[in-house]
DNA sequence: AAATTCAGCGAACGGCTGTTTACTGAATGA
DNA sequence: TCATTCAGTAAACAGCCGTTCGCTGAATTT
C-alpha cells in the first residue's frame, strides 16, 4: 500500500499497473493476488487508511469547546498540519474522490458523508433549535466537509508549487476568512 | 474530441489509450498525431471547450442585476441546466482537476482562476470598500468558484445514481442555502 | 493546370499488460 | 511432531500499447 500511494502521487488509480505495484515493492506479480483481489480493491483499502487518520484529527478539533474564532485557527492548523505530514493521503482522496474508479468513488463518498454526520451532531446542540431545522443543519455541515476538502488540496498545491511556507500562509489566510464569514451567515439565519 | 469524452465518461485521462480513442473514432492508430501530439494536448484542449461554455454561462448571470435571493436562484438554476445539457464537460472538469496529469490540471486552475477574477470584479462594486479590501473580494470570489464547482459536481452525482429529478432538487435546495448563507456572511463581513 | 498541403492508411517494432498454473519453503497450530 | 496455512516464486498465455515509416488520394493554393 505504501509503495502504491507512492506511484499514485503522479498518476490516477484507474492508471496504476498491477505490475508496476509488485514491480516497486520487488515481488512477484502474483503475489499482488495474496492480499488484494483487484487494484480497485487496493483502491478501497487505501480510503480507508487515508481517511482513517483524518477522521481522529477531526474528532479532536470538533471536540474543542473553544469559541468561534478559535476554532477555525484551530481547524485551519490541524489542515495544514496533517497535509504536512501526510500529502500522499489527501492527494490521492483528492484525486480519485471523482476518479475513474467506482468503488473508490463510492469508498470516499460514504466516508464523507460520516464526516458530515459527524460535523452535523458536534454543532446541533451549539445551534437555536427554532431556527435550524435538521435539513439545515445538514447543509451546513456538508459545506463544512467540502470546505475542508477544498482547503486541504489549496494547501497541496501551494507546498507543491511552491516549498516555501508563504504561499502556505496564503491559504490559510484565505480559509480562516472564509470560515469567518459562514459562521457570520451562521449567526443570522432566520433573523431577517 | 467528442470520442474522447464519451470514453472519458468512466475512466480518467492518465488510462485512456491513444488507440482507444482512434478505434472508437473508426480511424488508424497514426491519424491521431496530425490532430495532437500527446494525449495530455488532446486534454487541454478538452480543457477549453468544457469551460468555455460554462464561461459564457456564468457572465450571464453575473450580468444579471436582480436582487440577492434572485440571483442566488438564476446561479443554481444556470447551474443546474449547464449539468443537464453537458454533462460529460463537467465530468471531466471534477476528475482531471486533480488527475493525473500535470498540464491538463494546470489548465484547469488557470481558467478558475480567470472565473474567480469575473466574479471578483463583478462583485466589487457592490461591495462598501472600506470593509472590502481587494484581498477579502478575493477570497469571497474564490469561495464562490470553488461552491460552484462543488454544486455541479454535486448535481452530476444526483442524476447519475437517480435519473429521477427528485435527488436534483435536493442538491438545488442545498446550494441554494450555502449561497443564502454565504450572502448573509457578506452583508455582515466587519461590522462586529 | 501544377504544386502543395492535408488527413488518413497499413504494417511493423519492441515492450508492457493482467491472469493462471503448479510449485516451494517458512511459520503456525493441534 | 505433523499438518496446514501463508506468502511468495518462475514461467507462460494472449493481447494491447505508443510510435514510426513510407505511401495515397483528395483538397486547396498558386
Amino acid at each position: 500500500m505504501d509503495a502504491a500511494l507512492r506511484l499514485l502521487e503522479d498518476q490516477s488509480l484507474s492508471s496504476l499497473g498491477l505490475r508496476e505495484v509488485t514491480r516497486a515493492v520487488g515481488v512477484a506479480p502474483a503475489a499482488f493476488y495474496r492480499h488484494f483481489r483487484d487494484l480497485s480493491d487496493l483502491g478501497v483499502a487505501l480510503v480507508e487508511e487515508s481517511l482513517g487518520s483524518l477522521h481522529h484529527m477531526i474528532n479532536a478539533v470538533l471536540a474543542g469547546q473553544e469559541g468561534d474564532e478559535e476554532r477555525i485557527e484551530a481547524a485551519v492548523d490541524a489542515v495544514a498540519e496533517h497535509v504536512r505530514r501526510y500529502p500522499a493521503h489527501i492527494r490521492f482522496i483528492a484525486r480519485e474522490r471523482h476518479g475513474g474508479v467506482r468503488a473508490v468513488r463510492e469508498a470516499i463518498a460514504a466516508e464523507l458523508d460520516r464526516f458530515a454526520d459527524e460535523v452535523a451532531t458536534a454543532f446541533c446542540p451549539q445551534l437555536p433549535a427554532e431556527s435550524w431545522p435538521p435539513e439545515d443543519v445538514r447543509m451546513l455541515a456538508e459545506l463544512y466537509v467540502d470546505h475542508m476538502v477544498m482547503t486541504a488540496t489549496a494547501f497541496l498545491e501551494a507546498q507543491a508549487d511552491h516549498p516555501g511556507a508563504a504561499e502556505e500562509r496564503k491559504v490559510a489566510a484565505t480559509a480562516r476568512k472564509q470560515l469567518l464569514l459562514i459562521s457570520l451567515g451562521r449567526h443570522h439565519w432566520h433573523d431577517e
